[in-house]
Formats: structure tokens, C-alpha cells, sequence
DNA sequence: TTGTATGCGTTATCAG
DNA sequence: CTGATAACGCATACAA
């Protein structure tokens, strides 16, 4: 049998009027009556109806979601399509849930925070990119009192209500790990990306690190390690052949490691230049990166299951604003291995 | 503006009444109104509101999951676990989700096909264990018009509303990638598994169909592949006996693939020997399993997001009997790559 | 500070 | 065959 309000209202010989008030702490009510109240939510074991609140509720909550323009990184298709999916999913509740993308420049971010503050959200949903002012926005957020959930980029100095994405040292010792599974006796390694922003991202560097510690922390055949930075702004692809000259030079390397998305623009200069006995690891499923991948250029993607980050953000806030749930701070995704099998199967793509 | 039943009752000129009986096929509705309510559903574009819907309905649906019994074999704790996750979200809905366990038998099985008959379902869901018996039992619920998924297994005969789970040929074919991407110059492949049970499973077999396959596509080293069949019911452990005689005889074998979910018993054998320099690769996620994972004794195992299985079942067939929709006939889950490294991110391990 | 009445969109019942 | 109406559990506005 459910327990009411009006259960516990009979029981606390009030009227159910004042166990609302109670319950949602909305308006007065005496300390007796209170009491009483309380006592008979135990005894009863009140648990509130959601959907029955959804159908008499008046005004909406407003979920804002901030994150990088897709059509400026691909990166954040992903996620963009897991708010989708979870907009659709709860779209018979009073809830708002409106996207504002931002260009991956600190003055767009700013913007589009500044945006966010003045619409008044109940909660809001962003990719802290930049730290300075991610921590910034944070601090205004706590301010006004409103809840922020982190996604993809952990951030070492805000606190907000959750984080959800990769550990990325985790993930790069994983990287790391499947390489030296396919090492033979002589071997170099080859670390390289490259970047368009100016900014350097920290989970790339984690995900450098923990590369490296990998091999640091074993007995393992030490492969020799070498970096390399590319920028994608030099001009003229210059940087084909900064690789193709690296590679002459080193002509031991078994195995370039990708620390960033864009593995694609590596694997094309491979592809291109026919050099085909070199191990390829890269990060995230790109549609570039697994058309690579299934070609066998690109040899193994790491996944960070993009698509469940932006999904699970917005059910996380639901449940945290919505149903008054507390939720875990720290929410580790699942650090995936694809390759041209099993790629197929992944986050029905 | 959200379109409601006596939205389109006023724009058809007829009851709130009458068009519930013709949106939901209740009752008699004479041709004329129902064109005109048909008319306007087109016009207006109506969307039941499932929360209204589920407040005001009296009685509730029935879900019968049907699935071996976690005590017996222990694979199917995690799938129980998605259940029970499923229930406690679906709470607020009158819904009633039952679980039936039954023994890994066939006399067990059909006794379990029979409780599930009497019990008056709305849906199945059920685990197709045994070939012929699962071919009947599904045949009669499609008599009675009671919608039924089948998860884990798939039924090559038996047409469900849905089945849930990997597939089988694609995770061999994933694990013999691995393998092959560990393999040096000389190298025998060893499969072998330890079973318990009778029955033969067709999943396993496509698991070693997969592996063999993949080899048999490549043009790569090409391993020998011996096959080592131990059953668990000969007296007193001494499949010991025959692994290890085995080795002995096979000192070029680099990898033992066991395409069930007892890698952990061969595990426990490589162990006490001191057998090292072979690469292990098993299947699921068991707390033994993971254990000799995180040891270094097992090498991979390949997951089959077990727990998502039972979630993801009993969801599909929520979306199906209680909001109407379409579901996919087949979801094949993703087929997971776990080490050491990335085990503790795994399903929320 | 408290109680009561009304409505949210649907289902189900009952009288026409 | 059809229309009217009372629930369902909660939020909210208003009266007391």
C-alpha cells in the first residue's frame, strides 16, 4: 500500500496543506506540528509520488547545458547527441533543458556564462575547458546558489555536485598496456599529437602520464619515448612533414600514441605515405577515427563513452533538482578499447 | 502547447470518453467518429502524457522475467543486478516486475515456463537456455498474445518482440584480434573450457567459431589450434591432470582461449603450477574472474555488459507494453576489452 | 500558521 | 455506442 500525503497528514492529525510545507520546507510551519509530521512520515515510510507531482506541478525547472560547438570540434557530437537523448527521454516532465554552445575560445566561454547566469537556471551542466575561468563561474554559481554538474574535464579546484567523464592517467596506463601487450624486442614510441586551440588541455597531459608511469612502474621491455608536437596552425601542413622526418630519423618506432581526437589527421599521413608496420592508438570515436579504424591504419581507439557523458549529465541533474536525490561525486566512465571487431557494436554507432 | 485528449475530443466533436476508447481500441466506436478522431489526432498531433496516464490507471502490468538461478551459476548475478536496478527506477509506475529462477536444467526450465503461463503475464522476459523447450515455451506465449524477449542467448528459430546480447562469432572474433596482436613467431593456441552442465551452449560454439575464423580470413603468422575439452563432473579434479599434461606435451602453446565464463578455473590450475608465460583470455565479468584479472593471471576477458542485459530487457519491455512503441528486434551490446588497467571502471564495478 | 478547494491529463465506471 | 464524472497523488492559491 503507498503512503499519501494525506496519510500522513490523518496520522499527524493535520492537514495535508501543512505536511507540504513541510516536506518542501516552503513557508511556516510550527514546531509541533512539525514534529508530528516527521514522526509520521518514519513511521509511515513516505515516499514521495514523481509523477503525480510532475502532473500538479506549475512551473518548470530549467536545466542548462553548456558545452563546446560541435560543428567547431567534432568531439562534441557525442555528447550533444546524449543530451538529445536524454531531453527526449524525459520530455514528459515540466523540465526545460536548453543547450548553449560555445566556440572553444575563452572570450565565447565567458559569453555563453554570462548567458547562462542571466536565464536562471535551476541547474546547470557545463565543460569547465578553460580553468581559470571554469573555477570563476563556479564560484558565481555557488554564489547564487544554483548546481553544476562537470563533464569530460575534471577540474582540480572546483567543487561541483558531480564530475562525469574518463580518469585520463587510467586511461593513457591502459594505453599504454595494449602496447606493450603487441611490443617486440626493439622498439620506440612515438607521443604526438596535434593541436589547433593555444590552450593545452590537463586530461591530454594525464593521459601522457599515465602512458609513461605505465611503463615506468615495470620490468617490462622499456621502450625508448619520444615527443613530438605538432601545430596545426604552422602553415601549410608543414607538420606532415615534421612526422614523415621523424619517422626517417627514428626508423625503429613501432608505435604512435595519440593522446588527443585527432589520431584521423595522423593515420592520414600514414596512409599516405604508405607506412603501414606502425601501431596506431588514438582516443574517441570520431566517425574520421573509426573509418581509420576499420581500414586498419588507426589500430585501437580509446572510448570514453562521449555520448553517456552528455546523457548521463542531464538524468544526473534530473535526479539531483527533480527527485531531490543525492548523487556521487565522482562518476568514472567505463575506459573502452575498440578496434576494427568489436567497433561496430559500440554505443550503437 | 501540449495537446490533450479533450483537445481533440472538442476538435472531433465527440466525448473525452469516445476518444479514449478509439485511441485505445476499448470498447465500440462508430465509423464516423472515429474518422473524425482519427482526423484530428493527424491534425492536432496528440502525445498520451504516460504520467497522467500512469496515475489514473487502475490495475497494473505484469513483467515476468524468467532467468538461471545466481546461485547456481554465477554469471547470472550481474544480469539479476540490471533487473533489480530497473525495478527500483520503474517503481513509480504500476508495474509489477517479477523474477523467476530456475535451476540450469531442462526439468527445472519448463517447471519455471509453467509458473510463468499460470501467473497471467503482460510480458516475458526469459533466458531461451534450452533449444527445443525454449522453442515451445515461446510458441505458446506468441498463443496467448503475451510479448516475450529473449536475453543473453540467441534463438536462431524463436521470433521475440527482442533479443538482448552479444553476439557470439563477432566476441571470438575480437578475442583472436587480441590474441593475434600478442603473438611472436612460434605459437600454439589452446581452446578449452570447463563445463558443469550437459548441455552444450550454442553461444560458446560461436565463440570458438568466431576465434577460429578470424585466423582462417588473415594472412598472418598462423597459429595451431588444439581444442581441450574438461568436464567438471570427472571425478576428484582431474581436468588438472589433463590441462597440465597438455602444457607438457605443447610447450609452444602461447595462449589458452576459454569462450566460457570459468577462465578463472583454468586460471586457478596456470597458478598453482606456476605457469606464467601463457596469455589467458576469458569471457564475463565474475568477482573470480576479475580477481585473477587484477593477479595477472588472466590476461583479457572480454565483457558482455551483463548487468546492462537484464537493465536494458526489462526497459525495452516497459517502452514496449506500457507506452506502445516500437523496439528494435535485435540490440547487441557492446563487446568490452577488459585488463587490469581498466577493470575498475567497468560497469560500475 | 493552517485548512480547503481546485486542477493537472488520464483511466474507468456508470448511466444514458 | 456515447457522454459525464469521479478518482489518481500532488502543488498551489486562497481563505481562515
Amino acid at each position: 500500500m503507498k503512503i499519501r500525503i494525506v496519510d500522513i497528514a490523518k496520522k499527524a492529525e493535520v492537514s495535508a496543506g501543512t505536511v507540504d510545507r513541510f516536506i518542501h520546507q516552503r513557508g511556516k510551519v510550527s514546531n509541533k506540528a512539525a514534529e508530528k509530521i516527521q514522526k509520521a512520515v518514519k513511521e509511515l515510510g513516505y515516499e514521495p509520488d514523481i509523477l503525480a507531482r510532475n502532473l500538479a506541478l506549475k512551473k518548470e525547472l530549467k536545466i542548462i547545458c553548456l558545452l563546446p560547438d560541435p560543428k567547431e570540434t567534432k568531439y562534441w557530437e557525442r555528447p550533444d547527441a546524449g543530451i538529445n537523448k536524454a531531453i527526449k527521454e524525459l520530455s514528459s516532465f515540466k523540465l526545460a533543458i536548453e543547450k548553449i554552445y560555445f566556440a572553444p575560445r575563452v572570450d565565447a566561454f565567458n559569453g555563453a556564462c554570462k548567458i547562462a547566469i542571466d536565464s536562471k537556471a535551476d541547474g546547470v551542466i557545463y565543460v569547465p575547458m578553460f580553468f581559470n575561468e571554469s573555477g570563476i563561474f563556479a564560484e558565481k554559481l555557488k554564489t547564487l546558489n544554483i548546481p553544476y554538474i562537470h563533464i569530460n574535464i575534471h577540474h582540480s579546484e572546483a567543487t561541483p555536485l558531480s564530475f562525469i567523464g574518463q580518469n585520463a592517467f587510467g586511461a593513457g596506463k591502459l594505453a599504454a598496456s595494449l602496447c606493450q601487450m603487441a611490443l617486440r624486442e626493439k622498439h620506440e614510441v612515438l607521443i604526438t599529437y596535434i593541436s589547433k586551440e593555444q590552450q593545452e588541455y590537463s586530461h591530454h597531459h594525464a593521459r601522457i602520464e599515465g602512458f609513461i608511469n605505465y611503463f615506468e612502474n615495470k620490468k617490462f621491455v622499456q621502450p625508448v619515448i619520444h615527443h613530438l608536437n605538432l601545430k596545426i596552425d604552422t602553415n601549410n601542413r608543414s607538420y606532415e612533414k615534421q612526422l614523415i622526418g621523424f619517422l626517417k630519423e627514428h626508423p625503429n618506432t613501432s608505435t604512435i600514441y595519440v593522446p588527443n581526437s585527432r589520431a584521423f589527421r595522423i593515420a592520414s599521413i600514414l596512409q599516405k605515405s604508405n607506412i603501414t608496420n606502425i601501431m596506431l592508438i588514438g582516443f574517441d570515436t570520431l566517425d574520421e577515427n573509426i573509418q581509420f579504424l576499420k581500414e586498419g591504419v588507426i589500430d585501437i581507439l580509446i572510448g570514453q563513452q562521449s555520448k553517456s557523458q552528455g546523457y548521463n549529465a542531464v538524468m544526473l541533474m534530473f535526479n539531483a533538482i527533480f527527485r531531490k536525490e543525492k548523487i556521487a561525486d565522482i562518476n568514472y566512465l567505463p575506459i573502452d578499447v575498440l578496434n576494427c571487431q568489436n567497433i561496430d557494436y559500440y554505443e550503437g554507432l
